[in-house]
DNA sequence: CCTGCTTTTTGAACCGGTTCATTTTGTCAT
DNA sequence: ATGACAAAATGAACCGGTTCAAAAAGCAGG
């Protein structure tokens, strides 16, 4: 049985291949008998209406927006993660605005088939490139492309939160509350999902150990201690998993920050389910929160970080909003843009005052 | 500046179009001298490789799993929930694995731009269906579809949890443990998320109130209870928003669960989140849960889940599961299914024996 | 040098529409 | 009936590849 096509309809309806598409497309162009003569061929003949195929061949649009997710976990995991899950939101609800689809295509660079290199998409946003690699086969199609929390170079649109800013921010919240001995929790985002129990020094703040984002957070949290005349040198980093699924591992990492932190009274966790993981941890030592220890951490707005007991401080990082704005520059198809999106402190409970020095014996 | 077509490099290099498709494709069918003079035009014309709308176009295949997710609430919203979730990372997971996209498209039945009618995929995977409205576009063009905990009838393919045993599950699990009074949670999904506070009859358990699933997980408690020689009369059905976001909501519903069911010592929930408010509900009025309150749901294998206070017992939705059989079935284009997947208990934290009724005034 | 066989290369058909400048048809006023 | 003009219908170009049967080229043995 072969495939009806609209010529075939023309034909049956003894009209023009033209017409039958303006049947579809614009109505009102025909006469209503005419029109009547087509419909009756198109039901006759079992046509299915025209193809998509044919209408992108031809416009060149294809009406989806490709996003590229960080690879290395594989999708699933990606959608796991809270901060990946409100940008994909973000993205979502524009997409649904305009009415075109939302393509999620792995970043893992397979070989000739990988995703990027053939995805019938009219631009791409790429999410954490860790390597350029990913990048190059979306780049060379000469679609618009903006890359998220990533520099990519200036001839790269890109979208990104003012991480520096929301460092200084977060930290700035603990010192104000008058913290002077504060630990931070980094992710650490490694191909396989290992946990690395080691802490590092402060030097090692803007190395490639870490990645984009989570060095222009430390660098702000490292402007805030200065300005409060305090010394990175002073402030233990840990490093636990970055993947949300390794939740409980990172519980495992987590013991490390007590042991080596044990004065620190204020927390500063670098992503929204370590904070959650050292609220918990905190709770299985019998630790309270806030009233012996202050946690604050990066969050993206989810609901869980409301919900914690208690309701977990955050630097907001505008996650949702950087999905909207990325999808919004790749469909304007403007000039090469880059975007900063602020963060939002939002102070619940996790945070107080630190507690005063013991007395000595009195 | 004109577009470089694969013509353009098979008349730059001397030789025909179908050397430069093999050039890019079978590489290893030319000789390397031609190859080179191939990749020689390529590079002084800047030719950016095959266009993947020519190859889809002849080839007919798109590489893309079309996933049509319920319209009313917007997809952003449907990405907050941890069961549409789960399905996702189910389908994604095997989409990775083909090398194919995934394409998300809004149900919402648009005018004639309608995602599903333009939508550049091999097959759609179609979850909550509502009405079927947002079926019939997609059906319409004649590709492989599944519909997703909806019944479509016996022409379309379709793959559910065994929704009726997860109910039996669930309530034998509180059964078993000695329970008797009994109340259930469900979720009402309107088209706007509104909340009901009405408790409905047994009766209705079957009418087109619910949805196919929570109806089937109604049916399923019923049979327990029935087999336990008891009545739904005695259990009542409280209605709470079942939007993620809502949980607030939810909360403000679930007051009705305590003073309408006060001497109920085990609730079923009919979906994660509510099982989730529940518990905090009972923190937040001092119950004791599991002492004086056992609480089982249905859920997903979401992380939420376990970390709650209590974690909470779960009849587990094989979300996905469904996801990744939806998307092989789609994928693989045989003929009509129906795939019925079980039911896990996962028994924590939040079920337990009930407490002996308190002695008469001794 | 010719035959028969394998390896390379190619011509032509095919995939299914959209669009716009033109032609054809239709309408109205004179 | 006729010229001017608007509305309706159409022809042809275009979008960018893939593929396969068949032609051309290369090669070994006789």
């Amino acid at each position: 049985m072969k495939t009806v096509t609209m010529q075939d309809v023309a034909e049956a309806a003894g009209v023009s291949k033209a017409t039958v598409s303006n049947a579809f497309n614009r109505p009102e162009l025909l006469m209503p008998a005419l029109r009547a003569r087509v419909e009756k061929a198109v039901r006759d003949l079992g046509y299915r209406g025209p193809d998509p195929r044919g209408r992108m061949l031809s416009s060149g649009r294809m009406n989806a927006l490709g996003v590229v997710l960080p690879g290395a976990a594989g999708i699933s995991n990606a959608l796991e993660n809270a901060s990946v899950r409100r940008f994909l939101a973000g993205a979502a609800s524009l997409c649904e605005e305009r009415g075109i689809a939302l393509s999620i295509i792995s970043g893992a660079d397979g070989s000739r088939t990988c995703g990027a290199r053939s995805a019938l998409v009219d631009g791409f946003v790429i999410l954490g490139a860790e390597q350029a690699g990913s990048l190059l086969p979306v780049l060379s199609r000469g679609l618009p492309a903006v890359v998220v929390d990533h520099d990519a170079g200036p001839e790269v649109s890109s979208v990104r939160a003012e991480d520096r800013a929301g460092g200084r921010l977060a930290a700035r919240h603990l010192l104000e509350l008058g913290h002077r001995r504060l630990a931070i929790v980094a992710p650490l985002y490694d191909d396989r999902p290992s946990v690395r129990h080691d802490s590092v020094c402060a030097e090692r703040i803007l190395g490639e150990r870490f990645r984009y984002t989570t060095s222009a957070r430390l660098s702000g949290i490292a402007d805030a201690v200065h300005a409060a005349g305090l010394s990175m040198d002073d402030v233990p980093i840990i490093e636990a998993s970055g993947f949300t699924r390794e939740q409980a591992l990172a519980r495992g990492g987590l013991a490390l920050l007590f042991d080596r932190a044990p004065a620190a009274t204020g927390i500063i966790c670098l992503s929204g389910h370590l904070g959650l993981a050292v609220l918990e941890e905190a709770r299985g030592r019998g630790i309270d929160v806030p009233a012996a220890l202050s946690v604050i951490s990066f969050g993206v707005g989810a609901e869980e970080e409301e919900r914690s007991g208690p309701p977990l401080s955050v630097a907001r990082t505008p996650a949702f909003e950087k999905g909207r704005a990325a999808t919004r520059i790749v469909l304007e198809g403007g000039p090469v843009r880059h975007l900063a999106l602020p963060f939002e402190l939002a102070v619940r409970r996790s945070t107080a005052r630190p507690a005063p020095p013991p007395l000595p014996a009195a």
